[in-house]
DNA sequence: ATGCCTGCAAACCGTTTGCATCCAC
DNA sequence: GTGGATGCAAACGGTTTGCAGGCAT
């Protein structure tokens, strides 16, 4: 493989990230690794991460809580991330449902958007209704 | 004043804060303080910003380097953030730029969006200038 | 006088790094 | 055999917290 030695820990983190789909954090890489009887270091899961982040693998968002959360690429469609506020639940949606509002920005402002790393905050379907709307109306 | 005790620490603050204007770190608003002769801890920075977070009296966004990002709301419109990756200016822009797409994510997916607390990733019209078309396309 | 607020220092969390050892090549 | 990869532990930066003392009320 370009980018390195195959290690069996590289070969974990990228199961891990197979296996536990979109939006995971490197502590859940970390834990699903090594529950799979497989010892490795989460010095060594950042290290991998960065790697691939490198080969172009993975892409990162900065999750609600201010850690990151990675993506293998080849397993999904480009997307950007609407992040729960209050569930914390991280939901991707297609580059395309961003795209008007991208261009717009180029024109108005010429700022270029990096949709990919963009996280949408607010509240999902299930959160929203629970929200009261005194609440709502604070938070805004 | 509602919410607690007239300190000339909490003052500072605020002054600060009025001062520095859109997208203030934590540290900076110490720095400042500091600088304008008064002793204050970033502690007591940090409890004063949070007790502001409770009375709505400042907005919080995170920066692209992770790093929280502050808003005296009395002080300007309501706004949502525009952040380069790049060069790491923070651009302050009206709601109004994204409503059509708050309104498309909440007709699409039932998502409300919370612009306030949005940081939009990308690069800004001087740094898309300098970054050449290879690197663009590496990121994207 | 009361107790909220402060400063200091230590803890915290996610992430990074230095170093000696190890193993894929 | 050799250099890249690992584990361990220590350091990092931004933020939070415990505690003793201080000052606004």
């Amino acid at each position: 493989m370009r980018g390195g030695r195959v290690t069996s820990q590289r070969e974990q983190v990228l199961a891990a990230l197979h296996e536990l789909g979109s939006a995971v954090s490197a502590e859940e890489l970390y834990e699903a690794a090594r529950a799979k009887n497989s010892a490795i270091d989460l010095s060594t899961v950042y290290r991998t991460l960065a790697l691939l982040q490198e080969l172009r693998m993975v892409s990162v968002v900065e999750g609600p809580d201010g850690e990151h959360r990675y993506d293998l690429l080849a397993l999904q469609v480009p997307h950007l991330h609407l992040a729960c506020q209050r569930c914390g639940h991280v939901q991707g949606i297609k580059l395309d449902e961003a795209a008007a509002f991208v261009e717009h920005l180029r024109m108005r402002f010429g700022f270029v958007v990096q949709p990919e790393q963009m996280v949408v905050p607010g509240l999902c379907e299930r959160c929203a209704q629970h929200v009261s709307v005194s609440q709502q109306a604070a938070i805004a």
